[in-house]
DNA sequence: ATCTTGACCTCTA
DNA sequence: CTAGAGGCCAAGA
């Protein structure tokens, strides 16, 4: 895990975009929900919330909650891509959240927001 | 090889 | 207030 591989080795860095997405998703605690530009904003780039999506994407199937991901508004803008049109909902309602009456999920009670995990507890400030 | 679309966000007119 | 355009990164045609 020393030797890092180079950067303009067989041109994988793209990829390496995603993995980071899907390390930020994978993280994403159950009953929490987050959102495209926060995973982007922490990865260094806010407006790559568009590649985050694709990340997502090419993510199904990996096991990743994905369907903890939602838009700005708190929409399910990426249902369509799940098995059912209504898979999403259903499983976000299964681990608790609650969704308004405009069908959105409840930001204001379960955003979460990507942050680097505490390499140190008693690390404070 | 180029162009367009895409599970987005933010700014400016 | 609403409407429009820009920007980011990657994949598909």
């Amino acid at each position: 895990m020393a030797a890092p591989p180079p950067s303009d080795a067989s041109g994988n860095d793209k990829q390496d975009f995603f993995k980071r997405v899907w390390a930020v998703v994978a993280r994403i605690p159950p009953g929490r929900v987050t959102t495209y530009g926060d995973i982007a904003e922490h990865l260094g780039t806010r407006s790559a919330a568009r590649t985050v999506g694709w990340a997502l994407k090419a993510a199904v199937g990996r096991g990743l909650p994905c369907h903890r991901v939602v838009n700005r508004f708190g929409a399910l803008t990426g249902k369509r891509h799940f098995e059912g049109p209504h898979v999403m909902e259903e499983r976000l309602r299964s681990e608790g959240i609650g969704f308004t009456d405009d069908g959105r999920v409840r930001l204001d009670e379960h955003r979460w927001v990507p942050r680097e995990p505490p390499p140190d507890v008693h690390a404070g400030t």
